[in-house]
DNA sequence: ATAATTTGTGTAGCGTGCTACACAAAGGTA
DNA sequence: TACCTTTGTGTAGCACGCTACACAAATTAT
């Protein structure tokens, strides 16, 4: 077993991730990023800037504009400017997502739910702390080159 | 902690994985998936034909096809039809490739290395065991799928 | 008050993943 | 032999990551 043995099984496992949740979402004409994106913005009120859900996903901020344009292009969002400061653009959960959102998020969990399921909870727990470490890591591997 | 928590997480990291080893790689002319591919070609004698590419890694065929193209346009990679069974395509390693796999590999080796130092050997066994069963699980599903 | 900087967004363009469609080569069947 | 199916590729077109560049609004400094 080498290092890059588990950098392959962890990007290989992000693309099925992808993939499973993408094929149970296309009846909703949603896919896994949108999914995650409403998600967020539930849980948050239904209301935020671009901004905070750029930082909330943890994605460059091109990435957030694409999301969020065809989340509203499907009617799942509307974005308005921020009158107090016109720099800001607010992502405002839809009539339509809120409808939706108790079976989606249900639908949603049961899927996750079934991509772990051949493990117990304790190996879940121990999986998501040594996933943080690897993922702290990273940001601090990111954060030096950036300083080169 | 929930399920969506740990997919979360791995897809995080996966794009933290593809963006590093970019950065590494960029002054040869190189990404993390090109580099991939060159690996594995290496390790299986420097020639291997097309879709044994493609299954040893686990993509699909048209991402297969972009990718050697583009390292064929870069002279990494020599491509050619298959006399005995001309629908088959041959990828074999240029001279190139083979001029600078060593100091590749073992740059390659260092990066991979340092994005998982801060777990010790016995938790990184640990956890390509417990991504090992969530990949299985991810292809059952995915199998599933197929067959509906 | 004016100029310079910071902040948030948007666009262009690329790589890499995918599915769907198309086609030629090879193999099997009538 | 002629037809049908399978196999391996290739292309088109999409989503979603990214960086680099551009620009207006807000803030800070002179």
């Amino acid at each position: 077993m080498r290092e890059n043995d588990i950098n392959y099984l962890i990007r290989h496992i992000g693309t099925s991730i992808k993939a499973i949740g993408d094929a149970s979402l296309i009846k909703r004409g949603l896919t896994f990023s949108q999914m995650q994106l409403l998600f967020r913005l539930d849980h948050n009120g239904g209301k935020m800037s671009q901004k905070q859900l750029k930082e909330s996903l943890d994605v460059s901020h091109p990435t957030i504009v694409g999301l969020v344009q065809r989340l509203e292009k499907k009617g799942y969002v509307k974005s308005v400017i921020d009158e107090n400061d016109k720099r800001n653009r607010i992502i405002i959960e839809s009539p339509k997502a809120k409808q939706f959102k108790k079976e989606m998020f249900e639908q949603f969990d049961q899927i996750t739910e079934k991509m772990f399921s051949n493990l117990n909870d304790k190996e879940k727990e121990e999986l998501y702390r040594m996933l943080s470490v690897v993922n702290d890591s990273l940001n601090e591997i990111k954060e030096v080159k950036q300083n080169v």
